[in-house]
RNA sequence: GGGCUUGUAGCUCAGGUGGUUAGAGCGCUACACUGAUAAUGUAGAGGUCCGUGGUUCGAGUCCACGCAGGCCCA
C-alpha cells in the first residue's frame, strides 16, 4: 500500500509520534543545518522566566513565533534560534522571601546575602523541566541547547561592557527620583510599605490657592487686553503650602475649559483678575457675587462682586510666564511658567497644578518632559539638594523658614515650645499656617483654609512621610530622543497601532530610564565611587582585575579591604567567579586621586538584562562577534503588547543609543488569552486552562490552528477550547483527512504512484483540474503574501476555505467518478496528480501553523515515492516539510477567466438547487433544461465553459442560455448609486425615481444609445444597473444580478431516468451495507407488479449496469431470499449477489 | 485620570477608498444528497451594526461626545 489509510485520526497521536521523528531525525537541527550559507533570518527570542509554570498564552505566544521562523526556513532562509531564559528580578526574590518566611528586612540580619542570593540562583530555573516539555509538546522550534541565561558571569559582563559604553557617553548619570521618604526615620519606603494598611490617615492640613503673577508677554498679551487690567494671576492649589519655595511651573489640562475672572482678592481687597478651571469657579466664587455692582464694593463687604471676563482653554495657557511666588532661591535654567499635563483634574483645587519638581512624581516627570529645572541649592560639597533638607527641615537659603521642619509633627514638644518663643506667639504656628500669613500680606494668596485629607505616614515613626528626591541611577534615554522616535519609524508593528500609538507617544514622552533597584538579585551596576564624587564604571572582567590589582599596589586600603580584594582575585578564571552581590560588594579600588572607591549598592531594572539579549546572549564583544554582526538587528521578534514599555523598549532604547540601529525590523505584539467568557485566566477564578492538559486532549494542531484563525494576534483570544477547537478538528482537519483518505483508497486501489518527471502535460488537463491549480496557485500566492506581512490569520482562513469550500466540496465531490470510474488513464492519472499536488502543497502551507500535522500529511502523501525522489534528487527527497522549498507560485497556471466561469457554475447551481427545494423535485429526477438568460457576452462564454459541469451537477439535460435576440427578456434596471452621487449629488433622489421608473422600451433605448435625456437629466448607461425579470412560464430564482430559470416538465423519458437513479441509489445502498468490496461485480434481480418501475429499469438497465458494476439486470415475476426496497411509496423485491 | 485597543446574529468572526436588501461558520428548526460521511446541500428563524449628536443626496464605514470590556501607565 503506497498511501496509508486512516480511521478515526487521533491528532494527539499524531503529534506523538511526528515530534519522535523529528528526535530520532534532528529535524531541527537539520532545518537549521540545511540552509547554511544561505541568507540568514533573525529572531530573538524573549526569555520567560522559569520560575513560574508556563500557561496556555505560552503556547498562543510561542506559535506565532514558531510559524514566522518556519515561514522563513521553507522560502530558503537560516533562521537559528536560540533561547534564553530571564533568571533575575523581584518575582524571584519574593518567592523565595515567601518559602523561607521573611521579608526583605531580614536579609542580612537572619540570611546572609550570599546565602540569599544562592536560594534565588537555586529557585529561577526550578520549572525548566515543565517549560521544555512544553516546548517540545506545542512544537515550538528552539534552540534548548545553549540558551542564553542571564545570570550566567558572561552575560553580565556583556551587560556592563554595554553600560560601560553608555558612561563613556555620558548617558548613564546619577539623579534622583521622587518616592516616598520618612524624614524621622530617615529611610525611603518602598510602594509595598506605603501600601501597608494604616499608612494613609486623615489629617487637617493648610490649604492655599496662591496667586501667580501673570508677566506681559506675546503669549500672555490677550489677557491683559482682555480684562484691560495689569493685575494678571493664575490661581493654584496646594495642600503641602511648605513646597511652594520650591515651585517651577504650573500644569494645566491642555482640553480643560478655563475662565478669566475679574473680581477683588479677598484679604488685599484690590482688584485681580484670576484664572481658574471653568468647573471649579463655583468653589471659590459664591453665585451671590456674580455680576454684583463692582463700583460699590467696599473693602472688607462680605459679598465680593466677580464676572467671567472671558473663556479660555488650557493650551491657550501653555508657555505663559509668570513671576516666581516666594523668591529665596533662583534656578539657573529659566523656569516659572505654564506647562501641560495629563494628571490635571477639575475634582478639588483650581484645575491649577503648582509643580514642584524636587516633591511629587508627577510634578518631577512633567517638569523633565518640559525642560523646566528643579529649585535647588548647594551644599557644603557643592552637591545640589532640594530646598528641604534629609530631616525634614528648610535650608538656610529660605531665610523666613531657615532650618524649620516642615512638617509640625516632626517636632517634639520642647523643640515646639522653643519655637514658640522664638515667634513670639501664644502658640506655636506651623510652617504651612504662617507661609498662608505670609502670602495674604503680599496679595499672593486668593484663599487659605483648613484641608481633611487622608496622607500617608510612615509605618515605623508613624510621622507623615514626604515626597522626596533620591539617589537613583539613570540612562539618559531624553538624549537620544529624537533617534529614538526616527528609529521606530522604520520599524514594522503589527498592529501599526502599537507602534504608532502606545510605544510611539511612550517615546514622546520619554524620560530618562530608572536604572537603580535597591535589591539584592539581580546584575549589580559596575560603578565604584570616592567620597569624593570620583568615579568608574567597570566595563569587563579583565578592567575589574586591572582595577584591583592597581588598588592592592597602593597603600590606601586597609588590611580588611586588601584581604577581601585578594579572596575575589583569586576566584578570577575560575569556577568560583561570581559577579554578583555579595562578593562585588567587597571590592575596593583606589582612585586617581588617591581615594577608596566603594561600589555604588544598586542593582540594574531587570529589564535592561532583557533588553540586552541581542548582545549578551553571545557574550558580545569577548566572543562570537561575527555571530553577533550576522545576526543583529533581528528580523523579527514577538512578545505581549503589555510588553510595550518592558522589552521592546528595552531592546530599541539600547540598540538606539548604543548601536545607533534599531534592534528588530517588524514585530507582533500579541494580545491576552482570555476564557471563553471573555474574563482574564487566573487561578482564582478557577478559569485557567492547563496546556499540557489541552496539548494531550485535542492535539496540538487543532489548538494552534484555533488559536491563529479565531482572532488576529494582536486581538484578545476568547479561548474557547471545547467548542473552539472541536469545531476547528471536525471542519478543517477533518475535512482535510477525509479528502486524504479518499485519495488514499483509491490511489491504492489502482496502484498509483507519483512519478516527479513524468506527469500528465498541463495542456491536456480538463478544465476541473485546471480550475483547482488555479485556486491552488492564487491561493499559495496569497498564503506567501500573508506570512510574508506577518498576517497568519488570514492566512490559515484562506488555508481553510480553500480546503472546504474549493478542494473538498467543489473538486473533490464533483471529480469523484473520475476516481473510482474504469482503468488508470491519462485523466484518472491527472486527477490522482492533481489532488495529489493540492494536498501536498495544503501540508506545505499549514505547515508553519501546524507543524505536527501537515508532516504527517506530508510523509503520508510521500514516503512511497522517497526512494526514487533521493536518486533522483527530485523535491520529494525531503524525508519532513520542515525541509522542503516554499511552492512557487506559478502564475501561468492562474486563470482568472476559468475561476469566474466557476463561480458562474457554482451559483447557477445552487440556484437549480434551490427552486428543486422549493418545489420538491430531486436532485435524481433528470430536467430537461435551464434557463440563464446572460445581458452580455462575457458572461455567456463564462457560463458556456462550464455547460457540462452544471448540467451534471443539477442533473439537467441542456443549459440553455437566453440573450437579447431571444426576444422573451424582461429586462428592469437599478440606479447605480456609487456611479449617480457624484453627477447628481442632492438630486439624487429624484434622479433614481426616474431611474426606477422606466419602462421596457426606455431600457432599450437607453442600451442602444448609451446615454438618454430623462426630466433633464443626462444618464448614461454606466449609471444603471440593468437585469432580467423573471421568466413568464419558468420556474425561477434569483441571485445577486445572476437570474435561472428551470424547465420542470416531467417527460415520460425523463421519469424513467429518474426511477432508474432511484434504483441505482438503492442498489449501491444495499451493496455497502452487504459489505461487499468496491471492486466487487454484482448480479441484480427484481422483482415487482409495478409496470411503470418495470418499463423505467428496462430502458435504462444499461445504464444501471454500468453505475452499479453489475453484470446482469433480471426482472423476475416472484423472488426469493430477496429484499425489500422502499422507492418512493413502492416497494421492489430485490437481491443482489457477487458474481466475480 | 491619561494613552492605546475592542464593541456587527445566541457564540466566534468577515465587512479596501461612504452607495441604499449587512455577510460567513458554529449552534437551532425542517427537508434532502452521498461508494469521502464526526462530512455536504437547500430552506427557515435569528441584527437598535454599543449609545447620542453631527457631516452627507446617502453612514456599520467619516467626525465629536459618551457607555462598556481589555492592556499599559499614573
Amino acid at each position: 500500500m503506497n498511501f496509508p489509510e486512516y480511521k478515526n485520526l487521533d491528532y494527539a497521536a499524531v503529534a506523538d509520534e511526528i515530534l519522535q521523528f523529528w528526535k530520532e531525525n534532528r529535524v531541527f537541527e537539520q532545518s537549521v543545518e540545511g540552509r547554511e550559507g544561505k541568507p540568514s533570518f533573525t529572531f530573538f527570542e524573549g526569555p520567560p522566566s522559569a520560575n513560574g509554570t508556563p500557561g496556555i498564552h505560552h503556547v498562543m505566544a510561542r506559535t506565532i513565533k514558531d510559524i514566522f521562523c518556519r515561514y522563513q526556513t521553507l522560502k530558503g532562509k537560516q533562521v537559528k534560534r536560540k533561547g534564553g531564559w530571564d533568571t533575575h528580578g523581584l518575582p524571584i526574590e519574593l518567592q523565595v522571601e515567601k518559602e523561607l518566611g521573611i521579608t526583605k528586612e531580614d536579609i542580612g540580619t537572619k540570611i546572609s546575602v550570599e546565602e540569599y542570593n544562592q536560594r534565588c540562583r537555586e529557585t529561577v530555573m526550578r520549572f525548566t523541566d515543565q517549560w521544555n516539555d512544553l516546548t517540545e509538546k506545542m512544537g515550538y522550534w528552539v534552540d534548548l541547547e545553549n540558551p542564553y541565561v542571564t545570570y550566567h558571569n558572561e552575560y553580565i559582563e556583556s551587560i556592563w561592557h554595554l553600560l560601560k559604553k553608555l558612561h563613556e557617553k555620558g548617558l548613564l548619570y546619577k539623579g534622583y527620583t521622587i518616592q516616598p521618604y520618612s524624614p524621622a526615620a530617615g529611610t525611603g519606603l518602598s510602594s509595598h510599605e506605603l501600601n501597608m494598611p494604616g499608612t494613609y490617615k486623615e489629617v487637617k492640613d493648610v490649604s492655599i490657592v496662591a496667586q501667580f503673577k501673570v508677566k506681559l508677554t506675546g503669549k500672555s498679551a490677550y489677557l491683559f487686553d482682555a480684562a484691560d487690567s495689569d493685575d494678571i494671576y493664575i490661581l493654584a492649589w496646594t495642600t503641602t503650602p511648605w513646597t511652594l519655595p520650591s515651585n517651577a511651573a504650573l500644569t494645566v489640562g491642555k482640553n480643560i475649559d478655563y475662565q478669566l475672572i475679574k473680581t477683588f482678592n479677598p484679604y488685599t481687597h484690590l482688584p485681580v483678575n484670576v484664572v481658574c478651571a471653568r468647573d471649579r469657579v463655583a468653589a471659590y466664587f459664591p453665585e451671590k457675587g456674580k455680576d454684583a455692582d463692582f463700583g460699590a464694593y467696599q473693602a472688607g463687604d462680605k459679598i465680593i462682586p466677580w464676572s467671567v471676563v472671558m473663556d479660555l482653554k488650557g493650551e491657550h495657557l501653555e508657555g505663559i510666564e509668570y513671576e516666581q511666588l516666594m523668591p529665596y532661591v533662583q534656578p539657573e535654567i529659566k523656569a516659572f511658567r505654564v506647562i501641560a499635563g495629563d494628571f490635571v483634574t477639575t475634582e478639588d483645587g483650581t484645575g491649577v497644578v503648582h509643580t514642584a519638581p524636587t516633591f511629587g512624581a508627577d510634578d518631577f516627570r512633567v517638569a523633565q518632559q518640559n525642560g523646566i529645572p528643579a529649585i535647588m541649592v548647594q551644599d557644603e560639597t557643592g552637591k545640589d539638594v532640594p530646598l528641604v533638607d534629609k530631616r525634614g527641615r528648610f535650608v538656610k537659603e529660605v531665610t523666613d523658614f531657615a532650618l524649620e521642619y516642615v512638617k509640625e509633627q516632626y517636632l517634639n514638644d520642647e523643640e515646639k515650645e522653643a519655637e514658640r518663643e522664638k515667634q513670639g506667639r501664644d502658640k506655636y504656628l506651623s510652617v504651612d499656617e504662617r507661609i498662608g500669613i505670609l502670602l495674604k500680606t503680599e496679595n499672593k494668596a486668593f484663599n487659605v483654609q483648613k484641608f481633611d485629607h487622608p496622607y500617608p505616614h510612615c509605618w515605623r515613626t508613624d510621622k507623615p512621610v514626604l515626597y522626596y528626591p533620591l539617589d537613583s541611577w539613570f540612562i539618559r534615554t531624553t538624549a537620544k530622543k529624537a533617534e529614538l522616535v526616527a528609529l521606530n519609524k522604520t520599524i514594522n508593528w503589527k498592529p501599526e497601532s502599537t507602534g504608532t500609538g502606545r510605544f510611539g507617544n511612550w517615546l514622546e514622552n520619554l524620560v530618562d530610564w530608572n536604572l537603580s533597584r535597591s535589591r539584592y538579585w539581580g546584575t549589580p551596576l559596575p560603578i565604584w565611587r570616592s567620597e569624593d564624587g570620583e568615579e568608574v564604571c567597570i566595563g569587563s572582567i579583565a578592567e575589574l582585575k586591572a582595577a584591583l590589582e592597581h588598588a592592592q599596589k597602593d597603600n590606601v586600603l586597609n588590611d580588611e579591604q586588601r584581604a577581601a580584594n585578594e579572596s575575589f582575585l583569586s576566584k578570577l578564571g575560575t569556577e568560583a567567579l561570581d559577579l554578583h552581590r555579595p562578593y562585588v560588594d567587597e571590592i575596593y579600588f583606589v582612585s586617581a586621586s588617591g581615594k577608596v572607591m566603594t561600589r555604588e549598592t544598586d542593582l540594574i531594572d531587570v529589564w535592561f538584562d532583557s533588553g540586552a539579549m541581542p548582545y549578551a546572549q553571545w557574550h558580545y564583544p569577548f566572543e562570537n562577534k561575527d555571530i553577533f554582526q550576522n545576526s543583529y538587528p533581528a528580523d523579527f521578534i514577538s512578545e505581549g503588547v503589555d510588553q510595550t514599555r518592558g522589552w521592546f523598549f528595552t531592546l530599541h532604547a539600547i540598540a538606539g543609543m548604543l548601536f545607533d540601529s534599531v534592534a528588530f525590523k517588524n514585530v507582533v505584539s500579541t494580545g491576552l488569552v482570555l476564557d471563553k467568557d471573555g474574563e482574564k485566566m487566573s487561578k482564582r477564578k478557577g478559569n485557567v486552562i492547563n496546556p499540557f492538559d489541552a496539548l494531550g486532549k485535542y492535539g496540538t494542531d487543532p489548538i494552534r490552528w484555533y488559536m491563529i484563525t479565531n482572532s488576529n494576534p494582536w486581538d484578545n483570544l476568547r479561548f474557547n477550547l471545547e467548542a473552539g477547537v472541536t469545531e476547528v478538528r471536525n471542519k478543517f482537519f477533518g475535512t482535510l483527512t477525509n479528502t486524504y483518505n479518499f485519495f488514499a483508497l483509491y490511489a491504492n486501489l489502482d496502484g498509483y504512484e507519483l512519478n516527479e518527471f513524468d506527469r500528465v502535460p498541463y495542456e491536456q488537463l480538463g478544465e476541473m483540474d485546471r480550475w483547482i491549480l488555479s485556486k491552488l496557485n492564487s491561493l499559495v500566492r496569497d498564503v506567501d503574501g500573508y506570512y510574508a506581512d506577518y498576517e497568519p490569520t488570514k492566512a490559515g482562513r484562506a488555508i481553510q476555505d480553500f480546503v472546504s469550500d474549493h478542494l473538498s466540496n467543489w473538486y473533490v465531490r464533483l471529480s469523484r467518478r473520475r476516481f473510482w470510474k474504469g482503468e488508470l488513464t491519462d485523466d484518472k492519472r491527472a486527477a490522482f496528480e492533481t489532488l495529489q499536488e493540492c494536498l501536498l502543497t495544503m501540508a506545505q502551507l499549514m505547515s508553519p501553523i501546524a507543524p505536527f500535522y501537515s508532516d504527517w500529511l506530508y510523509r503520508n502523501l510521500t514516503e512511497g515515492a522517497r526512494e526514487k525522489a533521493v536518486a533522483g534528487n527530485t523535491p520529494l527527497r525531503f524525508t519532513s516539510v520542515h525541509l522542503t522549498d516554499f511552492h512557487p507560485v506559478e502564475t501561468s497556471r492562474i486563470d482568472l477567466e476559468l475561476e469566474a466561469s466557476m463561480e458562474l457554475a457554482q451559483r447557477v447551481s445552487s440556484l437549480v438547487h434551490s427552486i428543486r427545494k422549493v418545489n420538491k423535485i430531486k436532485v435524481r429526477q433528470p430536467l430537461s433544461r435551464v434557463l440563464v438568460p446572460v445581458l452580455n457576452e462575457f458572461t455567456k462564454q463564462r457560463l458556456a465553459r462550464v455547460e457540462e459541469l452544471i448540467k451534471a451537477e443539477v442533473n439537467v439535460k441542456a443549459v440553455e442560455l437566453l440573450d437579447d435576440t431571444s426576444g422573451v427578456l424582461n429586462k428592469k434596471v437599478k440606479p447605480n448609486f456609487k456611479a449617480l452621487g457624484p453627477k447628481f449629488g442632492p438630486k439624487m433622489k429624484e434622479v433614481a425615481a426616474l431611474i426606477q421608473g422606466m419602462d421596457t422600451a426606455t431600457i432599450a433605448a437607453l442600451e442602444k444609445a448609451s446615454a438618454l435625456e430623462l426630466n433633464g437629466f443626462t444618464v448614461e448607461l454606466s449609471d444603471v444597473e440593468i437585469l432580467t425579470e423573471d421568466l413568464p412560464g419558468y420556474l425561477t430564482a434569483q441571485e445577486g444580478g445572476l437570474t435561472v430559470a428551470l424547465d420542470v416538465h416531467i417527460s415520460e423519458e425523463l421519469k424513467y431516468e429518474g426511477i432508474a437513479r432511484e434504483f441505482v441509489n438503492r442498489i449501491q445502498n444495499l451493496r455497502k451495507d452487504s459489505g461487499f468490496e468496491v471492486a466487487d461485480k454484482i448480479a441484480i434481480s427484481v422483482s415487482t407488479s409495478e409496470e411503470l418501475i418495470r418499463t423505467a429499469l428496462q430502458a435504462n438497465s444499461e445504464y444501471i449496469c454500468t453505475e452499479t458494476q453489475a453484470l446482469s439486470l433480471n426482472l423476475l415475476d416472484s423472488l426469493a431470499d430477496a429484499v425489500s426496497v422502499e422507492m418512493d411509496e413502492v416497494a421492489l423485491d430485490v437481491k443482489v449477489e457477487v458474481v466475480a
